[in-house]
DNA sequence: TAAATAAAGGATAGTTTTATCCTTTATTTA
DNA sequence: TAAATAAAGGATAAAACTATCCTTTATTTA
């Protein structure tokens, strides 16, 4: 469904949201610890996130990562997914035809056009203000 | 969503089936045109097409591949999906976890069971049959 | 101001997916 | 039975994705 980078880039969303919503700001080493991802290339999916305003980084000492707390409640799925995959899962045609549309549609236009809307929706209407809340009363999980 | 293989497995097995229900075999040559896909990764799907027992392919002159008439219509979406990419778009977490259920759960392990479980059930309601007269009308494209 | 810390960025390596080429095997027909 | 045809299979190459390493830049604190 999504690639790696997308999903590693969720979990470490969800993560640096829960934690900037106890004010702790985290370093890189924490993260790729507690979503239990590989430092290095998780390091360059936060890149990413910043470069997509969607994570804040700050150097130095003291320094890590941070999601502003007025903006957890805003930022939805969909921001993260699109800033790392892309919108083709939205907008491609599920049998990869450049040109597929209600004029000229693929086989399974319809069919695949229902499914994609209702994840669409779903990446839309999701912010990381619940899923962050979600982990940090330990009714969800971010790895295993 | 799929993999190359198994959107080409997919736009192959219809343009067969659709050939096939007018009693047409075809090979590979007009197989990979009329999808519009590189010839000899298309010939290494239909050896997968074929080992899964979707697709009958026939050896020298006057052979090529062919789907029973008989089958077509008993034939889903979902054998062709899970030879090609297996089961994972169904049973894999969204989050990308390896424990991942009701009790463990991911944060968007409710939310995504229910597109998945649609997804899962379009693919498993749809047969060859619907899609290739669908474009045997030339209601649908396989192609572009 | 020097040393330490932490993210950013560049280079590179490994793996998987996608794609091509060439030889072998099976089958038909002249 | 020889020649032609078409799929099967093996080897290899190209591209994309995943992953790691090392240097640079920014910032803090002693």
């Amino acid at each position: 469904m999504f690639s790696k980078a997308c999903v590693y880039g969720i979990r470490a969303s969800i993560y640096i949201a829960a934690q900037s919503l106890k004010n702790n700001r985290v370093g890189l080493i924490s993260i790729a610890e507690n979503i239990e991802t590989p430092e290095a290339f998780t390091a360059k999916i936060l890149q990413q996130l910043v470069k997509a305003g969607i994570v804040d980084s700050i150097k130095g000492p003291t320094g890590g990562f941070l999601i502003d707390k007025s903006r957890i409640d805003d930022i939805r799925l969909s921001e993260i997914v699109d800033s790392l995959d892309g919108n083709d899962i939205y907008k491609g045609c599920g049998l990869g035809l450049t040109e597929c549309n209600s004029l000229k549609p693929c086989p399974v236009h319809d069919k695949f056009a229902a499914i994609r809307n209702d994840l669409k929706n779903m990446l839309q209407d999701t912010s990381l203000y619940e899923l962050a809340t979600g982990v940090d009363v330990g009714l969800t999980f971010l790895k295993r």
